[in-house]
DNA sequence: CAAATTTTTGACCGATTGGACAAACGTTAG
DNA sequence: CTAACGTTTGTCCAATCGGTCAAAAATTTG
């Protein structure tokens, strides 16, 4: 048991260093892809040489690595909150709220499991097929009961699911299109609450005239 | 006049070997990204050698500038043809659907495209708040037309296009997630049918039930 | 303080990168 | 055939890549 899980045992240097690593790291990964990206680029955004930067982390797979663990737990805490206690139609609403935060908040972790996935998700594939699947799978039931509920209409809960993704993470993976399409007026701080109204509408009425 | 521009006069084997290389270049680029792709990577999906292909394109980049101005023709094909005549909802409709088979049949595209934003579209940037930000608004005032005519809902025209680009190209961009979740039994060929049903029900109706 | 330990650095290495170049090869027109 | 032109290749290069290593510097511990 515990096998190549040891107790860390860190430094108050060695968590420092880590942590300003990771923060550089992130920044650099986000904008440039994992092979974009070259160790000297982080050291320097950490501001340290790349030696140092080797001795916190040994292989440049490391750091990515210890990103992608750290991301996908606070990334996915939206959907995990999705509850069966509570109006659906609330809960959902409330959900696509958090995650339009989240790439309002967090856009470069947003861009970082882009990437990933982009490239065909050659280090995370096993937490997809795993993890990730069967927390879809169980949100996507309790999205099921709604609908035989008659809480709310029925369709295919995991496309909607995907449909919540794709529509906030939108805003922080092609941020710089939105924002160029919008122009200088309306690509201002205010599309995120554009984007939250426009969401919201969306979700709970589609495009059909009220007549 | 025509400086920079003149005719390009090429050989057939020259028009035959560009093809190949802006096929190979298309393959390699849209799953490693500009800078994670090598020209011996290229080459060889072409089947040729690296000082070979160098002869018909000079640099790395010239590559994939080429690849990028035929994209982004073909890619907004579809929005151009978004009109004014015919039904509103029918149109909106016909060009949800363009979209997600564009996602389905030409998914490297999609990918090329949304791993030059998501790195800041450093190549592109002039063509996103011209070309495509002049379209995108011309587009809008259509929609808006409708809206005034009581034809559709009243929304955001802009994020309603944006939502719509999201919504479709998740299913390309994004693919290797979407499988993994669906799993193998609904992962398979019918996703897009399934994917088609369920964003015509959102764009539709919304998600309150019918009551 | 002094010893032990941790942190930082400069120099260095082999591999890979984008690209240059001249020579060889193939093709075609006269 | 031969000269001209278009195509292909092998070889080479400087720059950059991820990563090593021993030694210096800083810090902690006794």
């Amino acid at each position: 048991m515990n096998a190549g899980t040891e107790a860390p045992r860190r430094t108050r240097i060695q968590q420092e260093k880590r942590e300003l690593i990771l923060e550089a790291a992130l920044e650099v990964f986000s904008t440039h892809g994992f092979r974009g990206s070259t160790i000297d680029q982080i050291a320097e955004a950490a501001g340290m040489s790349k030696p140092n930067l080797l001795y916190y982390f040994r292989r440049k797979e490391d750091i990515h690595e210890t990103l992608m663990q750290r991301l996908l737990d606070t990334w996915l805490a939206p959907l995990r909150e999705l509850d069966d206690i509570g109006d659906p139609m609330t809960e959902l609403r409330s959900y696509i709220r958090r995650k339009l935060e989240m790439a309002r908040d967090f856009p470069r972790e947003s861009r970082l499991f882009a990437n990933e996935i982009l490239q065909g998700a050659p280090r995370i594939m096993p937490l997809l097929a795993g993890e990730l699947k069967t927390l879809v799978d169980e949100k996507a039931a309790v999205i099921k009961g709604w609908m035989r509920a008659g809480k709310i209409a029925r369709t295919d809960p995991w496309h909607l699911i995907f449909s919540i993704w794709a529509t906030t993470q939108h805003y922080a993976d092609f941020d710089v299109q939105v924002r160029a399409v919008l122009g200088p007026n309306r690509g201002g701080d205010g599309r995120f609450e554009d984007a939250a109204r426009f969401l919201e509408q969306l979700f709970l009425d589609g495009l059909k005239p009220k007549s």
